[in-house]
DNA sequence: GATTTTGTGTCAAGCGTTTATCATAAGGGG
DNA sequence: CCCCTTATGATAAACGCTTGACACAAAATC
C-alpha cells in the first residue's frame, strides 16, 4: 500500500525538513549539517526514495541519455560495440538508447526523432542510410562511425586503407594467384569503401588478378552470406584467397569451403576483418584485421562527451588496424 | 539566430493559435478542424517540432521506455535476444535502454535504482545475482529471463529440461560411452540448471559414464572457455561426448578438440545450446538445442505490455526446444 | 427560431524537481 | 556588541506539456 510514487515531499515530511533541505542534500549547495544530512539519507532509505530523474531533466534541460543508432545489434561487430559504448557512457553518467534500424531508413528516422523527443544528450551513429542533410539541422551533439558526413560532424573508424592493403597484400604473399574481396554495397558512402580501394590498388600493383563481390545494401543479414559466398566460387572457381568483409563474412566462407572440399589454408587462403570474439572460434581460426573495438567506442562516448561539455573535439578520428594471423592463411 | 528548442508555445505561435489548440491536435482530442490542423501540421514542419517527450512522461507519469539488464550483449545470446526484445519493443511504442551488469552484483543494483529514477515503464531482467528481495519490493512491472523469483513475478523461459533430455539421449544414442556437460553455475538460481538434471538423470537412467563441468560466476566472459575445456580433456580423456552450455562454449570444444587432433564427430560429438547464429558457421556445422530466442523477446515484451496495462499475466511462459542436428554429432 | 454540435480561445493547475530570494536564528570572532 | 558564518525555512518561479473548466461564436440540425 502507500501512494504509487514517494517524492521529495514525503522523503522532507518524513525527515522533519523542508523540501528545499532535501534538495540540498541531493545536490550538495549551501549548507547543511550533518545531524540533518544523515536524518534526510535515512528518510531517503526507509522511504526507498529515488529521485525523478524526468522532473530533474525536465529543468536540467538534461538527460544524460545517450541514442546509439546502429544496423543491428546481432551482429557481432555491432553488439561489441554496443557493449563498450555502453560499458564507457555509464563510466561518464550516461545511460543508452538502443536503436536497431536495420537499415531501414524510414526506421532511422524515426530513430533519430524519437532520440530527439526524448532530449537525449547525443546519438552515437552507427547506421547510414540518411542523407547527409538530415544530421546536419539536428543540433544535438552527434557521432559518426566510419562515414564522415561533413566538415564538422566528428566520426571515429579505424585505418581501413591500412586493412585493406595489409589483407591483399598478406594474400598475395602466401601465393595466391586469384583474390576476391567480398564487401559492403559500395554505394553506401561509408569509409569503409577504402578497404576495397586498397585491395584494387594492391591487386593491381602487384599484378594479381581480383575481383570484387558486393552485398546488398542489407548487409547484416547472416543467413545471406552462404548464398553469396556460393555463388563467388560458381562464378570464379580458380579464386585461391578471400578477403571478407566481416569475421562473419569470413566464417561462411570457411564452412562453403569445407562444403565443398576446398581445403584451408591449403587451397584457398581467407582473411577477415573485426577480430570479433567469434574469430577465434572458427576451425581453423581465422587470421584478420583486427579492428579495435573497444577503443572505438569508448573514443565514440569521449567525442560526445566534450561536444556535450563544448569542448573542441577533432573530426577525424581514426585508429589503427592489426593484422593478426591465425590459421586461415 | 534560433532559440535552442522549440517549443509548443512557438508552434502555436508561429500557426496563430493557442497551445490548447496546438496540443489538441497533438494529442487528437476535442474538436479541431481540419483547416487549422493543417495550420498546425505546417507549423510543427517548418519548426522542425519535435514534441518533449520528457515533459510528458513528467505529466503522464509513464516514459515509454523499457529497461533491460542482462550479463553482456557482447554474447551472441544475448546479442540476438536484445534485438529481438528492442524490436518488439519499439512495435509496441516502447524505448530500450540497456544494461549490461557484467553480473556484477553492485552495477546491476545501480541499473535497478538508474532505471527506477529514470521510471521506466518495465524492466525485463536477463541477469541475476541479487537477493529476491531486491526485486519484490520494486513495484514496477518486471519480467524474468530463466529464472523464477517468486510466484508473482512472471518469467520467460524455454524447456530447459527438454532441452538437456534430448541432447543428452543424442549423445547416447549415438554411442558415446562417456559424456560431459558443461554447464553455468549451479549455485546461481537458474532454471537452465534444470538441464544439468535431466543431463545427470539421463545418463543415469541409461547406465552412462558422466562427468559435470561447472564455470565460474562470471559465465560470460568467452575467453575463458578455452581453459576449461582444456581442463576437461585433461583430467577426462575419455570423454567421447560434451553436452555444451552454449553454441560459443561448444565452439571452444570444436576448436581444442581440432587442436588435440581428435576428429568431430568420429571421435567426440558435442552438442551445443540456444542455436545462435555463430552455430551453423563453425566446421562441422554444430548439433545443438535450439532455443526460441525471436518468441521469447516478444514474449518478454508482451508479458510487460500486459502488465503494464494492468491485464493479467501468466507467471510460468516456457517455451519449447527442439534438437537441430547438424555436423558435430 | 431554438437547440445542438463543432471549433477555438482563455485561464490555471499540475507533473517532481531545482534554485533564487528573503527571512530568521544560533554561534563564534573580533 | 556588531558582524560574519552556518544552518534552515518559506515562498515562488521555472522546465514543457496536458487537461479540465468555462466562455463564446459559427454552423448544422430540427
Amino acid at each position: 500500500m502507500g501512494m504509487a510514487t514517494v517524492t521529495i515531499k514525503d522523503v522532507a515530511k518524513k525527515a522533519g525538513v523542508t523540501v528545499t533541505t532535501v534538495s540540498r542534500v541531493l545536490n550538495n549547495r549551501g549548507y547543511i549539517s550533518e545531524a540533518t544530512r544523515e536524518k534526510v539519507y535515512r528518510a531517503m532509505k526507509e522511504l526507498n526514495y529515488q529521485p525523478n530523474e524526468i522532473a530533474r531533466s525536465l529543468l536540467r534541460r538534461r538527460t544524460h541519455i545517450l541514442g546509439i543508432i546502429l544496423p543491428t545489434v546481432a551482429h557481432p561487430f555491432f553488439s561489441e560495440l554496443a557493449f563498450f559504448i555502453e560499458y564507457y557512457a555509464y563510466e561518464y553518467g550516461y545511460k543508452v538508447m538502443l536503436c536497431n534500424s536495420q537499415l531501414d531508413q524510414k526506421k532511422e528516422k524515426e530513430y533519430v526523432d524519437m532520440l530527439r523527443g526524448n532530449q537525449v544528450d547525443g546519438i552515437i551513429m552507427a547506421s547510414h542510410t540518411l542523407e547527409v542533410d538530415e544530421y546536419l539541422n539536428l543540433k544535438l551533439p552527434l557521432v559518426t562511425f566510419d562515414r564522415q558526413l561533413s566538415q564538422d560532424i566528428p566520426f571515429v573508424s579505424s585505418d581501413n586503407y591500412l586493412g585493406g592493403t595489409l589483407a591483399t597484400n598478406l594474400l598475395i604473399d602466401k601465393g595466391c594467384r586469384k583474390i576476391a574481396h567480398i564487401c559492403g554495397n559500395l554505394r553506401l558512402n561509408m569509409l569503409a569503401n577504402q578497404r576495397n580501394k586498397a585491395f584494387v590498388a594492391t591487386a593491381q600493383a602487384r599484378k594479381v588478378e581480383y575481383v570484387t563481390i558486393e552485398t546488398d545494401l542489407n548487409v547484416f543479414d547472416i543467413s545471406q552470406y552462404d548464398k553469396l559466398v556460393l555463388k563467388l566460387f560458381e562464378e570464379h572457381p580458380d579464386v585461391e584467397g578471400v578477403f571478407a568483409g566481416s569475421d562473419v563474412i569470413a566464417a561462411s566462407v570457411i564452412k562453403v569451403c569445407h562444403q565443398k572440399g576446398k581445403k584451408i589454408p591449403e587451397e584457398i587462403k581467407v582473411v577477415g576483418y573485426d577480430d570479433v570474439s567469434i574469430a577465434s572460434l572458427t576451425t581453423p581460426q581465422l587470421t584478420t584485421i583486427r579492428q579495435p573495438i573497444e577503443e572505438m567506442g569508448k573514443l565514440a562516448v569521449e567525442l560526445i562527451h566534450r561536444q556535450i561539455n563544448k569542448e573542441k573535439v577533432a573530426v577525424e578520428n581514426v585508429l589503427p588496424v592489426t593484422l593478426v594471423e591465425r590459421g586461415t592463411t
